[in-house]
DNA sequence: GACTTGTTGCAAAAAATTCGCATTTACTGT
DNA sequence: ACAGTAAATGCGAATTTTTTGCAACAAGTC
C-alpha cells in the first residue's frame, strides 16, 4: 500500500496510509466525511489534504452517487469502479464485466475509466 | 423541452425551462453556480431545488470532473455523457463512440449509463 | 542525530447547500 | 376567462462542506 505513496513523490504517513487502507478495505466509494469517521485520530481538514494529494497524483478518483448527495472517493486501482445503480431503491451492484477493454479513441491515449449503469434491479423492477 | 417536465410530472415554470435550456445548449457539465449565473433572475436556492427535482426524475446526473472541484450536472437525454479526461491538462473532449451498447448484467435492468475515460491528450503525450 | 521540507492539528474562514416562511405561479375544473 | 389548490419561488438565515493560516511535528536525506 506504501509503494502507492512513494511511487508517487509522495511522504509515507500514518494518516495517509490509514486513509488508503480505509478506501481499500471498504471496497466502495467513501464521502470525505466516512473516511473520517473510520480513523479516530486524524483531523478532518488532513482527511481533505491527504485526498487533495491522492487525486493530485491520480491515485483516487472523485465520483458522485445518484441519490446521494456529496462527493465520494475511490481508489483508482481498485478494480471495482463499475457499478450499476438502481433508479427506484438506489442500491448499488457491483459488477464484474468490463465492456471497455481496449477502447481506443482518436487522439487520446486511455489509461483508465470509470463507468456507472443506472436501471432497475430485480426487486424493483417487479 | 418543457414535454421532459410535463411528462415528468412537473410544473412548467419559467425557471425550469430555463435551467433545461442552460443545461441543453451548454452541451457540457456546468455546477448549480454555473447555472445561476447564467440565468439572471433566478435564486440560487431555487436553482439547487429544482435540479434536486430533475435528478429526482432521472432528467439530469451529477457528476465530479477529475481536477476540477464541485459537483457538475447535465442532462441524461443529452449524448454528451461521454467524455474523455486528460489528466496532464484536465480538458474534456468528448466523444461520440460508445462501447456500451447493449450490455447486459444480471438482475439487472439496464436504462443508462455514464462513462468517462481517462489518459493523455495528443498534445500532453509528448 | 541534525537538517530540510513537507505534513498535520486546530480553529477560524470561506464556499456550497439546505431550510423556513410568506408570496407567487401553474394547473384543474368550472 | 376565473377561482381554488397545491406546488414552486424568493429571500435571508442556518447548516454543512471544504479550504486556509500558522505553529508544532514527523519523514526522508546526508
Amino acid at each position: 500500500m506504501d509503494k502507492l505513496l512513494t511511487q508517487a513523490g509522495l511522504k509515507c504517513t500514518k494518516q495517509r496510509l490509514d486513509v488508503l487502507n480505509i478506501l481499500n478495505t471498504a471496497n466502495k466509494p467513501l464521502t470525505a466525511e466516512e473516511i473520517h469517521a473510520e480513523v479516530s485520530d486524524i483531523a478532518l481538514s488532513t482527511v481533505y489534504r491527504i485526498l487533495d494529494k491522492l487525486l493530485e497524483k491520480n491515485i483516487v478518483i472523485k465520483t458522485t452517487i445518484p441519490k446521494s448527495d456529496g462527493v465520494y472517493y475511490e481508489l483508482t486501482a481498485n478494480e471495482h469502479k463499475h457499478f450499476a445503480i438502481c433508479l427506484a431503491c438506489h442500491k448499488l451492484k457491483y459488477i464484474d464485466i468490463c465492456p471497455i477493454h481496449n477502447t481506443t479513441v482518436s487522439d487520446f491515449t486511455v489509461t483508465g475509466h470509470k463507468l456507472e449503469l443506472y436501471g432497475y434491479c430485480k426487486e424493483c423492477i417487479k
